[in-house]
DNA sequence: TTATATATATCGGATGTCCAATACTTATCT
DNA sequence: AGATAAGTATTGGACATCCGATATATATAA
């Protein structure tokens, strides 16, 4: 079975630009970023997916953290923010013209 | 350096999308399809990257092939136009709003 | 015919993404 | 305190994507 076996293309690589997007609408833990994943994509990713994508983005500068009791919430820190416009602008670039 | 090291993410995953996308616009052959996700993404796929794609594309039936002298035109089929349509919206699903 | 250029094709491997399993931490029960 | 639940974290490895190098086919030029 090959790589477009049953349907066509996983999302694979943009799990880091996904997360960057929706922390900068909101602050949230990894749970809630799970979630909202798992709606938009039709899976939830692993806690082995969420979490260390997290602490590269953390590693990267890209994410501050602000822990209360058992949960830590994310923020974009200025550079987080910089990293997904950049981001945006090639993404947008690169799929001009598939929404309609 | 961790996956988020300069910038941040790349593409992987989406390259068959793309194809099926551009070849939904207009028939192409291997070098034309290259050209433009050169234009698109800004780096140029190898041959080792677009010709094995293609071909994967082609296994899962969602390519025709139309050789003239040394180039071979590519077209959608109708499996390949049924495949870009369930993708694409994933795709608009997944990636709700990133487009301002 | 030989040389050169362009298009296509294949193989091996480096690299990175992601998941399953597991463990740790903190909070909330009873 | 013990049990349960929820959030977080780590490790190991399977798997796919993609590239570099190389090879093959076709066309054109000298």
């Amino acid at each position: 079975m090959n790589r477009f076996g049953g349907e066509c293309c996983d999302m694979r690589g943009l799990l880091g630009f996904l997360i960057l997007f929706l922390l900068s609408k909101k602050p949230m833990h990894g749970q809630e970023i799970a979630n909202e994943l798992e709606k938009r994509r039709g899976e939830k990713p692993s806690p082995g997916t969420i979490y260390p994508a997290l602490k590269s983005l953390r590693d990267a500068g890209f994410l501050s953290e602000e822990k209360e009791g058992k949960t830590i919430t994310y923020s974009l820190t200025p550079r987080g923010k910089n990293a997904l416009e950049i981001a945006k602008r090639k993404f947008t670039r690169t799929f001009l013209g598939v929404f309609t």
